[in-house]
DNA sequence: TACTAATTCTAATACCAATTAGAATCTAAT
DNA sequence: ATTAGATTCTAATTGGTATTAGAATTAGTA
């Protein structure tokens, strides 16, 4: 072996136990809240003593700063994922169904970070909705170009305000995290529907 | 003035200071989540000190499942009102209609009390979830028989699953309590185009 | 004014949680 | 085995919060 393993070895295992703790933390933040989350209770979940958490972490801020971004960049990601997947030039249906289908999929796949995003925006301190900004408003203007589309396409009535449709459509998406259990329809079916009613109703 | 005055005014202080705490507590719930509410945040919106807060409320957890109750109160009055403006023998679209409408007018004119309920369901004690539950299943009782009648009118195409459906506008209106503003769309047009959209689409 | 009940406040209790500094332990290489 | 660095733990500090008992105040009335 070289001489650097003696710096790669230890920097896997601290990597290791950062994503551990990060996604302890992403659990209980989504399950019980940010405030009544413990620094203790992230801690027992690892198997380690509060007190070690700031080797790893600055502070339980920083610990849920990560988590919100880290929730964001999923979402961004898997939507990314699925818009790759069209034809160039495709149509808002097809564009509406990729963004439902990559929502979906990243709220589901990964529902202890986007539930901590989802549900904790409240009782989060102003400093963290700074720090997570960026990455918010970014994804919120690609749904808005997705809608513009639609209106140029005329795939959405000229009547309906598109910011509307956008919110409605993120919300019932959004809400899915709530009661969505994996035993029930599969995230493709949900998907499929999901775009169904938006496109066309529930007839 | 009859003998009884001594008894009367005092309990209508008495209440008057009830609802001013009850309705602070809502605002802040709703705000910052129930634990990063503290008892002394609430008093100091009555002008009040955390102690005195105990000759009106047994306890904080006293004081969440009032606003909570009060809140799935407010949503199921509001809905039946609006069922009752029906003729009897009204059809799915017009029942729809009347739901959403008492769902979101509920949902945004008491945006304190129901916003308590759609953000803290996470961090609140089990025996919180508890003592609010039957109130909260009948209403969602009410909505899986609407659900029901459209599935027999046809209005529900029979490929969908109503549940879905439900939780879909369940969650599109929940999450309006997140973004409205009073100076876009009134209640009533906001009514009618999410009723246009589950029904028709966006086109 | 003085009395009574209602209402609010003060001050203490007991607990819990974030953070920190330094001690203890563990790991990996010689 | 020893050593150095990495990792975790212990124990204290600090600050906050729900709750309570009893004192103080207020409001209404005779």
């Amino acid at each position: 072996m070289g001489p650097h393993v003696t710096q790669i070895k230890p920097f896997l295992k601290k990597e290791k136990t950062r994503l551990l703790l990060l996604n302890k933390a992403a659990q209980m933040f989504s399950q019980r809240g940010y405030q009544s989350t413990s620094l203790q209770d992230i801690a027992a979940a690892a198997n380690m003593k509060a007190g070690s958490l700031y080797y790893h972490f600055a502070s339980k801020e920083a610990l849920i700063i990560e988590v919100l971004n880290k929730s964001m960049q999923f979402i961004s990601d898997t939507v990314g994922e699925e818009i790759e997947k069209l034809d160039d030039g495709f149509t808002f249906e097809e564009g509406l169904h990729a963004y439902i289908l990559g929502h979906l999929t990243a709220i589901l796949k990964h529902s202890d970070y986007t539930t901590t995003t989802i549900r904790n925006d409240g009782q989060v301190p102003a400093s963290v909705h700074k720090a997570v900004r960026v990455k918010r408003e970014h994804y919120e203007q690609q749904w808005r170009n997705l809608m513009l589309q639609g209106k140029e396409e005329g795939a959405i009535r000229a009547s309906l305000d598109e910011k509307l449709l956008r919110l409605m459509i993120l919300g019932a998406s959004n809400w899915s995290s709530v009661w969505y259990k994996s035993d029930g329809h599969s995230i493709d079916e949900l998907a499929r529907e999901y775009t169904n009613v938006f496109l066309k109703g529930c007839n």
